[in-house]
DNA sequence: AATCAAACTTAACACTGTTAATTTATATTG
DNA sequence: CAATATAAATTAACAGTGTTAAGTTTGATT
């Protein structure tokens, strides 16, 4: 009997236009502008209909967010090609940037805001959330620059120097995010920003005389 | 006659009951948790009583960040005695960090949430702004820097350098201050990090064979 | 004693996320 | 076919938020 399957489809349906609604004002005017009232009228369900496939509007938010980090993680993907270790750090750094600039709204949700997340929801999580995956990435491949001796060499806590890199790549996101168009400040471009401290991190970490594009 | 003089004192006095009890709960729960009727309830008057001394909550609570910062620009102040640039950009960096420590959530207001400070509100804002102070004395170490040739020679733009050297200062602090705790990264105390991104971007940054503290 | 202004309170508005109780629609069972 | 069970969706409501309008209290000035 496909019946069953015909009410899982319908049910998947209701979801989906719940998600597309609270993306479309996610996306254009960020969280708080997402109303449970908002998605309804859009879809036009009452509000309560939305309790029915999401526990709450945390919830249903993150997931819209874990839908934009597949792209991150597509791009990883692609640059887990690059076999030179510090080659292959400069293009997460890049990669890691422009997500922050097409995702404003997931990256301030993802990485700007404090999540939550209790022990117990994080050991049903199934471990392979996307965040734990590119930050295991950055820390592989730190792992193999310090392997082929390429930092220096009292560097040799993988976690720390990730760390450091993730910070360095995530302020210059988060404060362009943040504080972008202060008028106190004489703001260049995102992008030259991250050129710059992607080039001095790496330049500043790896052993004097190595030589990097 | 000191009526009026004696009057405003009251006036005054309210103000500060006001901003204490907000203090008292913005820094123990952080700007969701301070709620007009909470603070009102403290100080024994009614919420709107507020609204005669302060024109919203953010206004108020924005109060609060400014006295905290009083104490990141006193360290600068200290700071500016340090007369090797270099050094004072390392000295600049641990006080900010250490202000990101002390005052979580009034770095949090400050630093990683929008402001909705349009041009009309800069203008009567009196320039005296703290952010500005700080981030012209930094622009201004950098300066020296370069004009002392202690920078890489291709690095001659100021706000581009500052901007960069605040990010990655800005990461450390705000990545741990939303991501701190979250069980799939193993994190390093905050203390480590931020010595090992300054000693890389300042490595990263001067002319090779430049030495530093 | 009447007036006026500032400080303050009460009541209310327009929102928010969320829950409980109820209705509707549809499929399964006796 | 009628009765029952089940899931989905709705209505109504709760408890909270920041904020405003209108009215009251307080106290100095005319």
């Amino acid at each position: 009997m496909g019946i069953n399957e015909r009410r899982e489809r319908e049910r998947k349906e209701v979801r989906k236009k719940i998600l597309e609604a609270a993306r479309g004002l996610f996306v254009a005017e960020g969280y708080d502008a997402v109303t449970m009232r908002r998605i309804a009228e859009t879809i036009e369900y009452s509000p309560t209909a939305i309790y029915v496939h999401f526990k709450d509007k945390e919830t249903l938010i993150r997931e819209l967010c874990h839908e934009d980090s597949l792209s991150l993680a597509n791009a990883f993907h692609t640059i887990a090609k690059e076999p030179d270790p510090l080659a292959r750090l400069k293009k997460i750094g890049t990669a890691y940037v422009e997500f922050g600039i097409r995702h404003p709204n997931s990256y301030r949700l993802m990485f700007m805001t404090q999540s939550k997340v209790n022990a117990a929801d994080y050991a049903q999580m199934g471990h392979g959330k996307q965040e734990e995956d590119g930050y295991a990435f950055l820390v592989g491949t730190v792992d193999e620059a310090i392997n082929k001796e390429l930092l220096r060499e009292e560097l040799q806590d993988s976690h720390l120097v990730a760390q450091a890199i993730w910070a360095a790549g995530h302020g210059v996101v988060a404060l362009h995010l943040a504080k972008y168009g202060d008028p106190w400040v004489d703001w260049r471009p995102l992008q030259e920003t991250a050129t710059l401290i992607t080039d001095a991190m790496i330049n500043g970490l790896t052993r004097p005389g190595q030589a990097h594009a």
